[in-house]
DNA sequence: GGTTATATGGACACAGCGTACACATTGGTG
DNA sequence: CACCAATGTGTACGCTGTGTCCATATAACC
C-alpha cells in the first residue's frame, strides 16, 4: 500500500510521551489510507486507525475534525490522485479515454469501493461533503470542463452546450452505475455514453 | 404524513402482552416511514421507530433483518410509489416530463434526501442494496427503457441505440449532481439533459 | 536547563446495536 | 369454555464506537 519499509506488523510498542508530530500524522494518514482500501468506509473506525498507526485516539481528534475529514486525508495519502486530462485535440478521443480510465480505476482498484463509500458517508457529513467537493469532484470536474471548453473553441462541438452538464452526463452516468448497480460498469458502457452524446439519439 | 386520523403524540401507554400482529406492522411502518421523512438516514434509528411507534424494539428486530430493509418498507409505505410514465408518443416530450417530474421530486420534497440516504446506506448494506435494486430503482428503469424502446419502434430514435444507457445519461445525471451536488439540479438541468442527447453534441 | 507543546495511556459517560429471558395477552383449537 | 401456541412487551446485558477529560512523559524550542 503505501509502505515503503516491509514494516509489516503493527508498530510493536510505543512509549508514552511526546513523538514528533510530523511523524505521527504521517503514520495515522497511510494507517487510514490503508484501512480504508482494505475495508472501505465500513470498517473504516478512528479506533482501527488508531491501533495500526500504533498512536493513541486523542491525538486524532486532536488534529481531524470528523471521520469523514481523517478518511478524505488517508485517501490522498495513498492514492496520490492522478489528476491528468490528456489533450489531444480530438475531444471525442481524449473524452474516451479519460472515462475508459475512469471506469477501470473504478472496477479494477479498491479506489471505486472508496469512492463509493466517501460518497455515501458525505451524504451525512456535511465536513466530508464540503471536501470532496472542494479537493476532488470540483478539480477533476473542472479538467473536463476545460477540454470541452477548449474543443467548443477548436469548432469540434456546438458553441451553444454547456459543458457542465455533459460531465454529469458522462462521469455522472458512470458515478450512477457505481452506485446503484442495476447494470454493470464496463469499459463499453463508457464508450458507448460518449457516442451517444457526440452522435445524438436521432 | 401517513396518518389518516390526526392521532398525533405517541400512543399514550401500551399493555404488556401481545397485540394484533397486522396492527403492530404497520405502525412500526408507518412510524418508519414518517421518521425517515422527518430526520433521513442519519437520525434513523430503531429505537426511536420502535418509540414512535409504541413498540419494542424485539419485535422490530423479529421482524426486519437490518435496518436498512425497515427504512425501505418504510419509505415505500409513506410515500406510495407513483410509478406512472406517461406515452404521449413524443418521446422527448415524454422524457423531459418525466425527468422534470423527477427533479422536482428530489428538490421540492423530503424524498430527495431520503433517497440519497438510502443510496448512501446501500453501500455498505448489501441486503439493502439488492432491496432497492429489486423494488425501486429496477422497476424505474424499466419503465424509462420501455418507453424509449418503444420510440425506437416508432422510428423517433435511432433503432441501433442502447436504452440503458440514456437512462444512466438522463436519471444518473441527476443522481450524480444529487449525491455529489457540485452544481445545482435544476429544471433547466433536466431539459438540458434531454437536450444534448437528442440533438447531439455535434 | 527550563519551559512549552504535544503524544500517550487510561478512564468516563453516552448512544446504538443485537440478544436473551420472563411475563402478559391474544388467537385459535378442541 | 379451557387450554396452548404464537407473539408483543419490559428489562437487562454485553459489545462496539464516539467524544471528552486527566495526569504523565517526553520532544522541541529558547
Amino acid at each position: 500500500m503505501a509502505q515503503l519499509t516491509p514494516d509489516a506488523d503493527p508498530p510493536p510498542r510505543r512509549g508514552r510521551g511526546r513523538r514528533p508530530a510530523d511523524q505521527v500524522r504521517a503514520e495515522i494518514l497511510t494507517a487510514a489510507g490503508d484501512l480504508l482500501l482494505a475495508e472501505g468506509m465500513a470498517g473504516f473506525t478512528i479506533e482501527k486507525v488508531a491501533a495500526q498507526a500504533g498512536a493513541s485516539r486523542m491525538t486524532i481528534y486532536k488534529w481531524w475534525p470528523s471521520k469523514g475529514a481523517l478518511a478524505l486525508d488517508g485517501y490522498f495519502t495513498v492514492v496520490a490522485p492522478t489528476l491528468a486530462f490528456t489533450d489531444t485535440a480530438d475531444i471525442v478521443a481524449d473524452l474516451t479515454n479519460q472515462l475508459v480510465a475512469f471506469v477501470h480505476l473504478v472496477r479494477d482498484t479498491p479506489a471505486g469501493r472508496v469512492i463509493a463509500h466517501l460518497i455515501a458517508q458525505a451524504q451525512t457529513d456535511p465536513e466530508l461533503a464540503d471536501a470532496y467537493r472542494q479537493r476532488y469532484s470540483g478539480p477533476r470536474r473542472a479538467l473536463a470542463v476545460e477540454a470541452i471548453t477548449r474543443a467548443m473553441a477548436r469548432g469540434q462541438l456546438r458553441p451553444d452546450i454547456d459543458p457542465e452538464s455533459v460531465v454529469d452526463q458522462l462521469w455522472g452516468a458512470c458515478y450512477h452505475r457505481l452506485l446503484v448497480p442495476d447494470l454493470p460498469l464496463t469499459e463499453a458502457f463508457a464508450r458507448t455514453l460518449v457516442d451517444n452524446l457526440v452522435r445524438g439519439l436521432r
